[in-house]
DNA sequence: CGTTCCATTGATCAACGTCAAGCAGTGTGG
DNA sequence: CCACACTGCTTGACGTTGATCAATGGAACG
């Protein structure tokens, strides 16, 4: 069990190691350190390599000139974040620890000289950046969705991601995911989360602990939010409940406790 | 002139091309054939491949179940859209034509051999990915902010993207890029988008030549919008104004014209 | 000369932000 | 043990943004 035993995982459920690869990532014995919350990972870190999130949840954020901030992206055990990859590194932002966290820092030479040996690291290094793309652009679907749905999705985001990396949904939302970092993924205020919160526990998709989200069962929630595991290909072991495809598209809407939610399952192409 | 010109521009601007590797992507000579328009650009094709958009402009389109269709990105000429490396193409959605396009389409044994011969154009074309990821991440941030700067920052985006590709602005929204292509960008309704557009016209930021938009100066529309190209990494000779950054963080709105709009500049950390 | 596709305009309404106050945990120092 | 501040959540009142519905108009095209 080597920090890398989730980012293996995962890159083995897409079929893209082979033995000799598997075994070079397992072997790699990358330096850890422990990051407070709310901090940037990057801070004191000479530039280049990237960083393995070993344990807690960090997010890559942007700050607005009005002091709003965004987050952009979510990072949990086994997530790579940051490929600063020479001089072309072009995404911008920082990255931020929501709770503390456990990183690992794999050296940008540690990286070129396991691509040199193993070419095939690079592409599944690329796929991660692929899946990464993935995420966010179901971010950006949801985006243009009603408060309820979204928050719904970000929950099973959550919730799938966690239990893929062998953690738990409520020490996640109460350790870091608190309601104003929900607030700044769906560019909502705190005040409408915590009243759409309180919506989906009272439609018993969730429950509140605290201000903290738990499922009690995820189907309803799943099929309410219209979460599709797949986008965020994980592996096979992990959390993998597929909402009931309806048999044709839905088009309208099903009342639902005096609110516009319903329970409408939307599919991408 | 090859097919492949801007995108080896693109990549050169990066550094990531040696004269090798260059001359290998220039000798490509792929099939281009002729889209129409709103048409599935992968349509009749077989899986696995890249495609070039030679002429024209595409979009990654995702259907939601209630009907509406969001966008998702942008394929401007230059721009290879589809990365089904193998099994693994993690990304969903349809690759549509917005106007009529010429697409060359790269098998995907021609990528593998490419990148057998020259190690290099593997990182270069993740590279790619990279930066699909952060215009991504740029519209997220998009996403949270009002109607009108949302799609003022659209609009300097596709002028930018659009004269890096030799193109012209009024020419792109002319042929393709109409109202409803904006609202499905922004989220937006069409008839919001319209007044939106009406209300940049009245504040000279842009004009309108039936519904197509062109800018007048581009200083205080990109200042308007917070736009910094730098998030697009075009090639140098591309438009590349700088908006002013101001001294400081700009935390008072200015009043303009009546409505919400200010010329606060949002910058990224 | 209809048809079709877009863009526009007005009226109405829901969703969400903002402001402001209050409240429950959780320390921290006296 | 009790103030005290502090952070995060909750609640209400009110205003704004943007969606929706419906009708109109203009250009392109057969």
């Amino acid at each position: 069990m080597t920090p890398l035993t989730w980012l293996v995982r995962r890159l083995d459920e897409a079929a893209l190691l082979g033995e000799a690869e598997r075994r070079a990532l397992l072997a790699l014995a990358p330096q850890e350190r422990l990051v407070p919350a709310r901090a940037d990972i990057r801070d004191g870190q000479k530039a280049g390599g990237a960083h393995l999130i070993v344990h807690g949840v960090a997010c890559r954020t942007a700050m607005l000139s009005d002091g709003t901030r965004r987050i952009l992206a979510l990072y949990f055990p086994g997530d790579l974040c940051t490929w600063d990859r020479g001089a072309a590194d072009p995404l911008p932002g920082a990255i931020e620890t929501l709770s503390p966290c456990i990183v690992a820092d794999i050296p940008s030479g540690t990286i070129d000289s396991l691509i040199r040996s193993h070419p095939g690291i690079e592409r599944a290094l690329w796929w991660l950046t692929l899946v990464e793309l993935g995420i966010g652009q179901q971010w950006l679907i949801n985006a243009g969705r009603e408060a309820e749905r979204r928050i719904a999705h970000l929950i099973c985001e959550v919730w799938a991601r966690s239990q893929a990396a062998g953690r738990d949904l409520e020490e996640c939302f109460a350790s870091g995911v608190r309601q104003a970092v929900i607030a700044d993924i769906a560019a909502l205020s705190t005040v409408h989360v915590s009243r759409v919160l309180h919506a989906l526990q009272a439609a018993r998709l969730i429950t509140l602990n605290r201000g903290a989200a738990a499922i009690p069962q995820p189907a309803p929630l799943i099929a309410f939010a219209g979460f599709d595991p797949g986008y965020l290909h994980l592996p096979d072991h992990a959390a993998r409940a597929k909402p009931e495809h309806s048999a044709g598209i839905r088009r309208d809407p099903v009342p639902w406790t005096g609110s516009s939610m319903d329970f409408g399952h939307e599919s991408r192409t």
